[in-house]
DNA sequence: CCACTAAATACTGATATAAGTAATAGAAAATAT
DNA sequence: ATATTTTCTACCGACAATATCAGTATTTAGAGC
């Protein structure tokens, strides 16, 4: 997809000729940055059309890969797969995406560790991920929870054979079928996640007046007495249910700061 | 405890006057072994290398304190290192909660490092030693001082001995001892009774008395008070303005204990003067009326009626002859003295507004001074109403609910306030992990928080977090930083007045008051007390610092957090019942701003809803209300405003060189003053009428011109399936993140209008005055916010001069003018406007009759809340026969034609300019908007004209208003780009979206080009003022700044600031650093905020960015201020808005020609080639870095002469080091001595090779552009031979050859000034559309 | 009482957070090479 | 020292990102004399 004329000359008129016989490459005048161009590409032209399958298995016969150099985009990537839209729309669809160390590293990280964030909770709660391929880097393979490296078994290459690629990483992402609601889900993962090393019986207070007055009738004592950090996606779930239940739970729960930005 | 590792650090430190001590010792005999010595010396300090105790002995910050701005002022960047401002706090408040020997061993830390920061130790001891001696033996004090004194760390002073001999005195000791050397005329008497505050006023007459001493040893000031027995008869007038005379003033110190004293009973019988009372229930009420901040104004008000001295009351009714009644029982029935003013005989009126100051001193008083308290009763008060009435009520009431808070956080308040002041005697042992950090967190705020008293505390704390809802950007609730930080700055505000009120009750004590009957004697002793608390005001220098005030913030509205509680109700998911309960009013919480983190107290959406439904959005800070009297004049930088509270004349932006600066010019501000009080003494009041319209609408709830709809809630458009697609999601987003922007804004601005209307009503039928202070340029603003005639059109609707003036023919006929202006008919000449009015004089007489039934006039003029008051004003006056008798009271405004441009095109002399902006004489006023259009016009023709596609589809679409804002900011030094968006806006309607950008990229460059040739010489000079600024934010001072870092890697700091005074002497300094900020560790979260006191590198880029717009507003503040004092002179009303000047209708011609007489007066001078010499003062011997050719001759000598030192430094020279020998040399030369001098003279380094060059020559813009062009021809052929696909790439392509250049240091040479224009602002004088 | 060490605490600086990069242009500052 | 990337884009009134972690500096506790 290039939807940048002159560069879509080039690729049409010189690279194209010049790959090999029966390569299965399809140059669109679109821009992969554009979602809505995806739907012009898979709706009206069926240029693409992998069909839906149900989400109880991946798609059969649809695979996403890529490399991804802006970190936002694979958050987004990972939040299409908890919505079920764009490209997943058609099913648990795969996704190899080549991605920057330092994001495979918070991505993967595990209940427990120090880099464990909100988008490890993602991943873990949307999507079985594995880490396919990671370059001999000290540092990131340092920041790779050992677990993660024993379990998965990445292949582990020397950085200098592939000059660009030493910054990346290989992960698999294989999407879940869930029910949760998003916006809620969301709202309990980033206030907890807000203080992430505070227990429980003071950080779920982030989540409404007196929320933990709430919780502490609901929840087992021990899960209490836990960091936000240290939980699983699995009791995030549970979170989630119990502040579904709660009849005092704020109305919005997506607010935002407002810049009054004066004419 | 001070951390000895602070202390440790500050003697480690070598100060720069140290160092130059030592470099000046270098004596040298010839100037080549000079140099040598000189080499040695630099290879000694090796600069750049780690030399134990040379570089790493001092920190950015240490470095940079304690630094001259420039050696030209004199003036302190900073006045004292933070340490010791720390210091100084925290020996403040050990004092004021009679810690002695925390106090003392604070002085032990300070000893050394006044002479270091040179201050005065004994000033320190002697705060010490004035509030010991009162608790203390004689025998105590003596050993004391003499144990300080042994110590060899003190030297007593004239002001020791006051201290000791006041304790002796008050002690009935004999003190004759400490007397001698003054008796024996060793000493001087006139600076031991120089300290009459700690004599206190009675025993400065004593030690007079008792001693026989001459008169004039007491400062002027008191001698009346002292000798009111001896002199009664002094004929020696006493010129009396209207000063307060506290609370504390023996005839009143009764009242001075309570704000719940019996209603006053009704005075007289009748009520014949029905009008002149308003009954505010029944007269149009605000259906925020329960607004409790409104509530705690009426009531400081009201309550102060019961206060009333009846004797007052007799005065007034004694002067007036004639008896009024203005009271009655009905403690919601309020005077309104404008109605009785007005109903007054013109003779009658001077002695009704006589009494009525005096009365209103008295409330003026309990305003400042009381607020505090009067919220607590009136709390309290609602409470037991609804309680003995037994009302469900008791949770609607929001007064009720804060009376419930209050009762239950007030003992938590106590306690903790308890709690620090044992914070020491605690166990630390005995405590667990949390309560360890908790115990160690109070032990640095706890010096502060116990100063305070719990209600207070209490109070304020409740007050401030309801005025903050809905701040910062978020709906319902506040960002925890602001806070946190409001609280805290209430608290200490509130400390500082009480600390005032406090001085001043001791400073009567014991004073024989029984001679006060005498009305002449009680002016004097009033005189005395103001005089006194001037001197107090300016003697307070320490404040709380910045994280303390954190800390005691949050651990507040932690405790009110923690008790505030309101009930609920949801619904149950599961059940579907409704459940009831009691949830915290308040809670922690985060949001995120592009992956930022913010913290945010939210207020619980049960009782945000309450606040908004009640239309009960907050309360007001009662500190800064309009003021009853006359505010106290300014007479100092810190001395004016309100009473009982320090105010800065200059709104600093938490810069200390700011502060510097402004300390160091105090006595020479008269005309600033002088310009200033002119605006804090014209009275206003509010038009009642405009009020009714108003009240009456805001009920409605619904929007009415700028007034937005009140919101119940904010609906959401449905939420689109999960499973949309990315685009429809982000959509949606971004459509509820408009609504919800919207929501705020709406929802804040109705809380803006709300204050408004509330202290509207407050002061309804009040005369009350607006004390003003400069923002940093010397623009005038009024403190008091929210509701002032520098507000909305809403605001200034409902304002009027108190005073009235017969508006006369030409009164009349400008007050048409100005409804004509408002209306938007401004453009047109001044009989256009005025027959505009004529014609439609139809129109005024029915929308004054009955302004709601008669709207759609009045409601689509420009300003409809002004024209709604003009209207008003002009009907009453066509309704008397004769309307030129009528007694007006309504500001008329003239305002200058794009006043910016009008400085700029009288420095610049442009005659094009100066007629498009109405400087130079002509028929009909001229409008730059329209000129400016025009000529865009014109030269769109001729492009479309060349086959120009934008410029054709252009042409017929500029309007005035496509350039309007363009032009208007491009005295603030908008950027194409930011110009470019302004236009888009304004075609947006006009093109499609797609071509609309485009169009506004080519518009905006063809404004640009327009304005550059109507105002040449503007901008000429405009670009003059931005070079300077760059020059002079990118330069260094050798003698102090940054040598020493400028290692080999290290980039020189630049630390000088653009610092310009004004034609008024206001000597005025570009705030703009790099803002360095730090968390601060609180109860809630960490806070990020950023210590006041530290000076970091100057931010160049802003400080270029903002030189012009504030170099000219500085200007036209001037201009403003001149005018003011000016017109004062001839008895106008004045007020202003930066560039609009209001006054009577009647005086407008009068004002007029004052404020063109004083801007001719002001531009009469050169004031670029004033700004230019002053420049070249203060700046003198700076440096600035700078690039030459490397082939230049001079490039070649600087290169010949770095190898030189290179080889005898045995190491790279720095640009360091030669700023060092530089330095050096400059050393020499200003020495004094002719040797030296001589030496300094033939020293050769590399800026001295520089000094004669002709700079603009090496570093002109042709001679780079020559490069450039060179290279740019060569990247041109290499493209030459790219076919097209790979252009893009090639482009991108890193162009190899650069121009070879070397990086200099030159002595700073500011560019001449540029020619001025053939324009005469003289002829100025002839103009009448100048302002209009 | 002092000098000493180890443990505890305090302070500093770095990093992640959210999550489309892009409507445009051009200089200057910051960072990377 | 030079090249690339990032930042910023109209003045003033009117300031505000935070939690956590690692590593270092400083203080304190404690044992021993």
């Amino acid at each position: 997809m290039e939807d940048r004329k002159a560069y879509y000359n080039y690729l049409h008129d010189i690279y194209f000729p010049q790959l090999p016989e029966g390569h299965n490459f399809d140059l669109q005048l679109k821009n992969p940055y554009t979602w809505t161009d995806y739907i012009h590409l898979t709706d009206g032209t069926r240029v693409l059309d992998p069909g839906y399958q149900t989400r109880d298995k991946l798609h059969s016969n649809f695979l996403f890969t890529g490399l991804i150099h802006n970190e936002a985009l694979v958050m987004q990537f990972l939040s299409c797969m908890a919505n079920q839209n764009w490209l997943q729309r058609f099913g648990n669809v795969k996704m190899l995406l080549w991605i920057p160390n330092s994001s495979a590293v918070k991505i993967m990280a595990r209940p427990d560790t120090r880099e464990r964030a909100k988008c490890s909770v993602v991943r873990e709660t949307f999507c079985d991920a594995k880490l396919i391929a990671t370059p001999d880097d000290e540092k990131s393979l340092k920041s790779f929870n050992n677990n993660l490296l024993s379990n998965d078994d990445p292949i582990i290459f020397n950085p200098k054979s592939f000059s660009k690629a030493s910054k990346y990483t290989l992960i698999e992402f294989n999407p879940k079928d869930h029910d949760l609601d998003a916006f809620a889900w969301d709202y309990v993962v980033k206030q907890l996640m807000a203080s992430r090393n505070t227990p429980l019986d003071k950080s779920l207070n982030h989540l409404g007046p007196a929320a933990a007055d709430f919780f502490v009738t609901k929840i087992p004592l021990n899960l209490l007495g836990k960091v936000p950090k240290n939980l699983t996606s699995e009791e995030f779930k549970f979170l989630l249910e119990v502040f579904q239940s709660w009849p005092f739970k704020p109305d919005s729960l997506l607010e935002t700061v407002s810049f009054g930005k004066e004419m | 405890m001070l951390s000895t590792v602070a202390r440790k650090r500050i003697l480690n430190r070598r100060s720069p006057a140290v160092l130059v001590q030592a470099f000046k010792r270098t004596n040298v005999s010839s100037a080549s072994s000079l140099q040598n010595n000189l080499i040695e010396e630099l290879k000694h300090i090796s600069l750049g290398s780690k030399t134990p105790g040379r570089i790493n002995v001092k920190s950015d910050e240490e470095v940079h304190a304690n630094k001259w701005s420039t050696p030209y002022d004199g003036v302190f960047r900073q006045s004292h290192s933070k340490e010791v401002m720390r210091l100084w706090s925290l020996l403040d408040v050990c004092l004021d909660s009679s810690q002695f020997e925390r106090a003392e061993s604070i002085l032990t830390t300070l000893h050394p490092l006044s002479i270091e920061d040179n201050f005065s130790f004994v000033d320190d001891f002697n705060k010490y030693l004035n509030k010991f001696a009162p608790l203390a033996s004689p025998t105590e004090i003596e050993a004391v001082v003499a144990n300080w004194r042994s110590s060899g760390k003190l030297q007593t002073n004239a002001r020791t001995d006051a201290i000791i001999i006041n304790a002796l005195m008050t002690k009935n000791n004999p003190y004759e001892k400490y007397l001698l050397p003054y008796l024996s005329g060793r000493a001087d008497f006139r600076s031991l009774l120089r300290n009459v505050d700690v004599f206190g006023l009675q025993n400065l007459k004593l030690i007079v008395e008792q001693n026989n001493l001459d008169i004039k040893f007491v400062p002027a000031a008191y001698r009346d008070l002292i000798t009111i027995d001896n002199n009664v008869e002094d004929t020696n007038e006493v010129t009396h303005e209207t000063n307060i005379s506290s609370s504390s003033s023996p005839t009143t110190t009764s009242t001075t204990t309570t704000t719940t004293s019996p209603l006053l009973e009704p005075l007289m019988g009748s009520a014949d003067y029905e009008p002149a009372v308003l009954n505010k229930q029944n007269a149009e009420e605000l259906k925020s009326v329960d607004t409790f901040g409104m509530k705690v104004i009426r009531h400081t008000l009201l309550s102060l009626e019961p206060d009333l001295n009846s004797k007052l009351l007799e005065k007034f009714n004694e002067k007036l002859e004639e008896k009024l009644e203005f009271f009655t029982n009905d403690s919601e029935t309020q005077a309104n003295f404008f109605e009785v003013y007005k109903s007054l005989p013109l003779d009658k009126r001077d002695l009704f507004e006589e009494a009525l100051n005096e009365f209103n001193v008295e409330r003026q008083t309990a305003l400042e001074n009381k607020s505090i308290e009067a919220a607590q009763e009136k709390w309290k008060h609602e409470y037991e109403e609804i309680k003995k009435r037994g009302d469900l009520g008791m949770s609607k009431s929001l007064n009720a609910r804060l009376w419930g808070w209050f009762e239950q956080m007030m003992p938590l308040v106590r306690d903790e306030i308890e709690r620090c002041k044992n914070v020491d005697d605690i166990q630390i042992k005995t405590l667990k992990n949390e309560a360890f950090a908790q115990h160690s967190e109070r032990k640095k705020y706890a010096p502060y928080l116990r100063l305070l008293d719990p209600k207070k505390v209490t109070v304020i704390t409740i007050l401030e977090m309801l005025k903050n809802n809905s701040t910062g950007g978020i709906s319902e609730g506040m960002r925890t930083a602001r806070a946190v930080l409001s609280v805290s700055k209430a608290l200490e505000l509130e400390f500082r007045s009480e600390q005032i009120l406090n001085t001043e009750k001791n400073f009567v004590k014991n004073f024989d008051n029984s001679k006060l009957s005498n009305p002449k004697n009680l002016k004097k002793y009033s005189m005395s007390l103001s005089n006194f608390k001037n001197d107090v005001i300016s003697d307070m220098k320490v404040y709380w610092p910045q994280d303390i005030k954190v800390k005691i913030g949050s651990v507040l509205i932690s405790i009110l957090m923690h008790v505030a509680k309101v009930e609920v109700s949801g619904v149950d998911p599961s059940t579907k019942q409704l459940v009831r309960g009691e949830a915290p009013a308040f809670y922690h919480s985060f949001q995120y701003h592009n992956g930022a983190k913010i913290g945010i107290l939210k207020i619980h959406k049960v009782l945000s809803s309450q606040l908004s439904a009640d239309k009960l959005v907050g309360a007001v800070q009662p500190q800064s209300l309009p003021m009853l009297i006359q505010p106290r004049p300014w007479t100092s930088w810190n001395n004016g405003a309100y009473y009982y509270s320090q105010n800065q004349i200059i709104r600093l932006r938490d810069s200390p060189e700011q502060l510097a600066y402004i300390k160091a010019s105090s006595d020479k501000l008269d005309k600033v003053y002088d310009g200033l009080n002119v605006l804090g003494n014209t009275a206003w009041t509010v038009n009642e009428r405009v009020f009714k319209v108003m009240s009456k609408i805001w009920n409605t709830g619904d929007e009415f011109l700028d007034i937005p709809k009140a919101h119940e809630s904010l609906e959401l458009p449905e939420v689109p399936p999960r499973s949309s697609d990315p685009s429809v999601l982000n959509e949606w987003k971004i459509k509820v993140k408009a609504l919800q922007d919207k929501y705020a804004t709406d929802r804040s601005t109705r809380c803006d209008a709300n204050y408004k209307l509330e202290i509207a009503r407050a002061f309804l039928g009040e005369k009350f005055y607006f004390p003003h202070n400069l923002d940093f340029r010397g623009r005038a603003y009024p403190i008091s916010p929210n509701f002032n005639h520098m507000g909305s059109d809403l605001s200034r609707g409902l304002l009027l001069f108190w005073k009235g003036k017969e508006i006369g023919e030409e009164g009349l006929r400008w007050l048409k003018i100005h409804l004509a202006n408002l209306f938007g008919i401004d453009k047109a000449p001044l009989n256009e406007r005025e027959a505009f009015v004529n014609d439609n004089i139809e129109l005024v007489k029915r929308a004054a009759e009955d302004p709601m039934a008669n709207q759609e006039w009045w409601t689509k003029a420009d300003k409809p809340w002004q024209a709604l008051a003009t209207i008003i004003d002009l009907a009453d006056a066509l309704k008397l026969p004769d309307p030129t008798k009528h007694i007006s009271h309504q500001p008329v405004h003239q305002d200058g034609t794009c006043n910016g441009l009008q400085h700029y095109a009288a420095l610049g002399g442009d005659v094009e300019g100066a007629t498009q902006v109405n400087l130079a004489p002509s028929d009909k006023p001229q409008d730059v908007y329209t000129h400016v259009a025009k000529l865009v016009r014109a030269k769109l023709e001729e492009a479309a004209a060349n086959g120009d596609e934008n410029a054709r589809m252009l042409k017929d679409n500029i309007k005035r208003k496509v350039v309007k804002q363009t032009v208007m900011t491009n005295v603030y030094g908008v950027t194409q780009v930011g110009a470019t968006n302004q236009i888009h806006k304004q075609l947006q309607n006009v093109f499609s979206e797609d071509q609309s950008y485009k169009l506004s990229v080519y518009l905006t460059k063809v404004v640009f080009a327009s304005m550059r040739e109507l105002f040449e010489g503007a901008h000429l000079i405009q670009d003059w003022l931005a070079i300077c600024a760059k020059m002079i934010s990118k330069s260094v001072r050798i003698d102090i700044d940054s040598y020493e870092e400028m290692g080999p890697k290290k980039k020189p700091s630049f630390m000088a600031s653009v610092i310009w005074t004004t034609p008024l002497d206001l000597p005025i300094v570009q705030p703009y650093r790099a803002i360095v900020k730090k968390q601060i560790q609180t109860n809630l979260q960490t806070v990020f905020i950023q210590d006041p006191y530290e000076l970091h590198q100057v931010d160049a880029r802003k400080q270029m960015a903002a030189f012009p717009p504030n170099f000219i507003h500085s200007l036209d503040a001037s201009h403003m201020l001149l005018s003011a004092s000016s017109c004062s002179k001839k008895g106008l009303e004045f007020a202003a808005v930066h560039d609009s000047y209001w006054t009577h209708a009647c005086d407008v011609g009068e004002m007029s020609e004052s404020l063109r007489e004083t801007f001719i007066e002001l531009h009469q001078v050169d004031l670029i080639a004033r700004l230019k010499d002053e420049f070249d003062e203060r700046y003198k011997g700076f440096l600035q870095l700078i690039e030459i050719p490397y082939k230049s001759e001079v490039g070649k000598k600087i290169l010949a002469m770095r190898k030189e030192l290179t080889s005898q430094l045995g190491r790279p020279v720095t640009l360091g080091d030669e700023v060092y020998l530089e330095r050096q040399r400059q050393l020499l030369l200003n020495s004094g001595d002719e040797n030296k001098i001589a030496k300094g003279e033939s020293m050769v380094t590399t800026v001295s090779l520089l000094e004669n060059e002709d700079l603009k020559d090496l570093t002109s813009a042709q001679a780079m552009k020559s490069m450039k062009n060179s290279l740019a021809e060569e990247l041109e052929e290499s493209l030459e031979n790219t076919n097209e696909y790979e252009e893009e790439e090639e482009l991108k392509k890193p162009v190899k050859k650069s121009a070879q250049k070397l990086k200099v240091f030159a002595p700073l040479r500011l560019p001449d000034i540029p020619p001025k224009g053939d324009f005469d602002v003289n002829d100025l004088r002839n103009s009448k559309y100048f302002f209009s």
